[in-house]
DNA sequence: GACCCGGTTGGGAGCGCTCCCAACAACTCT
DNA sequence: AGAGTTGTTGGGAGCGCTCCCAACCGGGTC
């Protein structure tokens, strides 16, 4: 354990080359089976593991996938949204036998910091990036080498292989839902539409109105940043112009909307109704409990590392997209009894 | 940015040997200016970096350092405790240009998969344990080998390095506060006593009444598992023995046991005063916002790489030991008026 | 002018591994 | 029996870098 030893070594302790030693590592099947059992024995004999830098130098792969979460993104401590797709990808990494490193990047001078270490070659086999907005200099940069690269959310540019929830659908369902409760004032706390997230849920929540007869009134909108603070904000600007359905384009923009409903003396789902996005526990434990569009964030993490493996293979040359489904959780805060409440609505990836 | 270059090709490129290259990218001073801004400008026309594998093979450092959170941490996505620890490590190693390598091991058996990578020799430089349990099976392990390790939490077992925060004052803190309230049935919803951060604080808790005069009664106390369910177990088997105080071990707990409390029909803190320890932010948002013993995680993760670094470097062989400060923060769910209570008040470690 | 010395530069060696090819043994086939 | 075949093994080369030592250059000294 204490000393480091070489395939050399373990070689001369089994009275074979270090190449045998080699194929018996690497599980190889041209060795004879009694060498390969003495190899074996001196190998466990002395917790001999060999050396990863060496082991790469020769390869080309270090077996490290990156993920790389920007500054902008404070809401990693406050929001399950990240610690849950960490998770994901993490499970599928130690299934894939490949290990995380994780780039929090909490200043702009810290992510200029980062870009050339990502880039290093025999650093990283792939690089996976979160919450890339409107032309990412990242992105950008990153695009010119020749890393593969797997993006979180739909990219704002073509030829990049991404996972996405299916944002568009997801709305365009809440739309229709809410229009089907018998509603026409419905408001829309929005998610940044310098975000393709933010632009694909408001696409698809405004046609989806459309598809009902239903317009969406200028006055009746407004923008919020994710937050919850700025989910109460945009709600108190919705509220004087009385609308009966609101929709938050993030639950935990739903949360403060709903706190600035009840400040103003509304009840949910009495006086207004109310729901969100993402399906996030916050939904389902706020009072009253979220109507929400429920996303697998879990399975998104394992997709975009699946995909990188893939594309670190080699298997595939063109870009690979990959859109999951999201479902319609019905709850309390749209539990009005003006038409059956469906329990759970599940629609497929457009 | 295509092809990747080596040292010898920036050489031949800068008119230079190999030798001189490698001094002008590791800042050695023995190179005449003049060839130095030649070499430089060569660098920064092909966007060379050094291959980070050939690198690691024979200085023997990767740059790596790895932190690992084991099974029992389902919290992750719902406690923004190890959200926060993880930006602390994280900007930590930013400023000293490592990379962080997670390891999420949600199962028992990624936790048997994972030994044998992170003591691959040439792979990590070293390692951050944290929520380790008594007699913890991979601190044993990893303990052998020649990592450097840092535990976050107070191990139990001499001659590693740790930094902890100090439980035991913050919960000594607690009980002397909550017996100068006038209060003499306290109660305790004590976190796990396989934990030593759970025996500390219940020692601390204990021996803080004790310095007041106060027993702790069997009755009044029950432990918990750190999260919101068990805090709420635990009030329920608690209340029937009419407590005039709680001290939750966690705050998570805490609203647990808040809840539990409010279900009884007892309003906080007019009929019980309720506290927990940690600070985080579920404790502000809660209604009403709890008392509780704030802790500085992010700096607690910070002082974990900064020891690992001296580690690394070999500057100490002795272990180094952090305890970081903890503050009593007071707000209403202990507000009783019965006596003045003092905003806030600061414990130095002890 | 021979000598020395500090500053600078080039190239060999080697980190521990994988890849490749040659060597060898033990067969089979004609 | 000789040639070809298959299976197994050993060792050279080389991945891209750092370390070390020798070589070189110019200027100061006796």
């Amino acid at each position: 354990m204490k000393t480091n030893l070489t395939l050399e070594d373990i070689g001369r302790l089994a009275g074979v080359s270090r190449s045998t030693v080699s194929r018996v590592i690497n599980h190889q099947d041209n060795v004879r089976p009694d060498v390969r059992q003495r190899v074996l024995e001196v190998i466990d004999r002395t917790g001999y593991t060999p050396n990863a830098a060496a082991r790469s130098l020769v390869s080309g792969r270090t077996g490290l996938v990156g993920l790389v979460i920007p500054s902008r993104v404070h809401s990693l401590f406050e929001d399950p949204y990240f610690g849950r797709l960490i998770q994901g990808i993490s499970s599928a990494c130690n299934r894939s036998g490949t290990s995380l490193t994780l780039f929090l990047l909490q200043t702009e001078s810290e992510e200029e910091a980062l870009y050339p270490r990502v880039s290093d070659p025999g650093f990283l086999d792939g690089l996976i990036l979160t919450a890339t907005r409107m032309r990412d200099p990242l992105l950008a940069k990153t695009a010119y080498e020749d890393l593969p690269i797997v993006v979180i959310g739909r990219p704002d540019m073509d030829g990049v292989s991404y996972v996405d929830v299916d944002n568009y659908a997801g709305a365009h369902t809440m739309a229709t839902y809410l229009c089907d409760l018998g509603y026409t004032r419905i408001g829309l706390v929005g998610a940044p539409t310098d975000t393709t997230a933010g632009l694909d849920r408001l696409n698809g929540f405004v046609e989806g109105l459309a598809s009902r007869g239903v317009a969406l009134h200028p006055e009746l909108r407004a923008d919020g940043t994710f937050s919850e603070p700025s989910g109460y904000a945009a709600m108190q600007r919705i509220l004087p112009h009385q609308p009966e359905a609101v929709f938050a384009a993030s639950d935990t923009m739903a949360v403060g909307a709903l706190r600035a409903a009840r400040e103003a003396g509304l009840s949910v789902p009495g006086d207004i109704v109310l729901a969100g996005f993402d399906g996030l526990s916050a939904s389902e434990k706020s009072d009253p409990p979220l109507t929400t569009i429920r996303q697998d964030v879990h399975r998104t993490g394992e997709r975009a590392v699946e995909i990188l493996n893939q594309l670190i293979k080699g298997e595939t040359q063109t870009p690979i997209v990959d859109i999951q489904p999201v479902d319609l959780v019905v709850r309390e805060s749209t539990a009005t009894g003006r038409i059956s409440t469906a329990a759970e609505a599940t629609i497929a990836g457009r």
